[in-house]
RNA sequence: UGAGUUGACUAGACAAUCGCUGCUUUAUCGUUGUAUUUAUUCUUGUUAAUAAAUAGACAGAUAAAGGGGAGGAAAGUCCGGGCUUCACAGAGCAGAGUGCCAGAUAACGUCUGGGCGGCGCAAGCCGACGACAAGUGCAGCAGAGAGAAGACCGCCGAUGACUACUUUUUAAGUAGUACAGGUAAGGGUGAAAGGGUGCGGUAAGAGCGCACCGGAUGGCUGGUAACAGUUCAUUGCAGGGUAAACUCCACUCGAAGCAAGACCAAAUAGGGUUCCAUCACUCUUUGAAGUGAAUACGUGGCUCGCGUAGGAACCGGGUAGGUUGCUUGAGCCUUAAAGCGAUUUAAGGCCUAGACGAAUGAUUGUCGCUUCUUUUUUAGAAGACACAGAACCCGGCUUAUCGGUCAACUCAUUAA
RNA sequence: GCUCUCGUGGUGAAAUGGAUAUCACGUGGACCUCCGGAGUCUAAGUUGCAGGUUCAAUUCCUGCCGAGAGCG
């Protein structure tokens, strides 16, 4: 079934949810992502995310990422398997354009998608 | 037309698709338990219990529709206030802050008007702008001297001393020495050297005296005041700088913050009360008795060690979590009145984000803007389209900022 | 949300408002040596930035910028 929504279902809500995912994590990398993911017991996939703002000085910017993050997974989340991710952002990630950032988070998908069929 | 000053406003526009989050309405589900009706039960009640239906209410869930959804600085957290909790008789000390005067305000370190000083041709802008004559400190180096000072060069050497000469020889005069000494004009040092100019005066000089200018003190006049003026009087005149040095004076300040605070409250652990159960001991009472858990049981051949010591009900505290505080407010818009103005008052209208691992977005198209290329009027490409993202709420200040619009004023040039 | 501290050569630290900003380590250059080490000499500071007070500011005051810490 296809879906497009995005609420509270589908968000890491407590530190505790954080804390399930970043102890035993499978990890992705890209230039400018870290994606750490573990399998849930849920029928859906859910996200978090941990930008700090040593990496990511301004607020505008901050949201910008989580926001075409966030677009892209909610676009994206029936092709995902069930698992909880955390996206982290590194440094220099405020210079990319808007493309760029959804080229990089789509080929993190593709990734994942990649890893659970095998 | 050009250059500038001040104030106010704006912060790309429209459409489509897919989302996020409050609100309103409707529908469905759910929850509690209120009212009515009906049925059943029996202790037969105007009253109880149970069940069902209908109506109403509502923590909530889902769906649909409608409508709303970042800023001028939301930022820095530099001030002030509301709100909340705690503390508190009153007063003082300490500590912190502010500092020309008057006003505005809920309050302020903010704003308005005025004074004084500085900058600018001007419109205008800037200023921690109380007191050093209450006391204490500080001023390197240079310089003679750095605080009621001082003699290095210079000037003088009247007076005193010494030498020489002359004379009327216990004395006087003249010349010299630069010894005592005088001097604050000139030079020089320094950021700063104890009013300025001129004339008189003098050995040389000096407010030493005088004139003018400037000041100080008192009075008078104007002003609410800061302060200004003064053809008034007195005073030769000043002991300068620094308080973003200690300090003094005047005024202000209780403390902490929405993670404040209020309510609901799982699991686990633990507290209290009551009842039941286990074991040991006690008894004029042999009991659902009293006291205790130091004991008992298990593991084990024994000691050490380890494990177990219960069950039920109720009460209170309270963690995770949830709800609330949470957006109607010193609110915004328009008009009128008062006031030079900040602002205030009155009338009418409006409701304009409430998220919480944290929404307010993405994509596409058309137009606009900027930059670049080609070219001379188009075409193409690029663009998180300036700075920047609410977290209890307001009033300011400060800092960042591509552009655009409007109004008032100033200066220059040209024309009439 | 509240509070505090710090910013000085490449690094870590000094300096009462007063001379050319000092010390250690490191780096570059020169000397010494056959070469290297050691040694000797020497160079490199916008005292975070912008204003102000003062005759004079690393020091005092104000505003920014950056780094770090603490409380809840």
């Amino acid at each position: 079934m296809v879906t497009y929504q995005y609420n509270r279902e589908s968000r890491l809500l407590t530190p505790d949810h954080f804390k399930v995912v970043f102890s035993k994590p499978i990890r992705f990398h890209s230039q400018h992502f870290t994606v750490l993911i573990r399998h849930n017991n849920l029928d859906h996939p859910r996200l978090g995310f941990a930008i700090a703002k040593k990496r990511v000085k301004h607020a505008v910017q901050r949201n910008r990422i989580k926001r075409l993050v966030r677009e892209s997974f909610r676009l994206n989340q029936h092709n995902l398997p069930t698992v909880d991710l955390v996206i982290m952002a590194k440094s220099g990630i405020d210079q990319l354009d808007n493309q760029a950032i959804k080229q990089q988070i789509e080929k993190i998908w593709r990734k994942i998608i990649q890893r659970q069929k095998n």
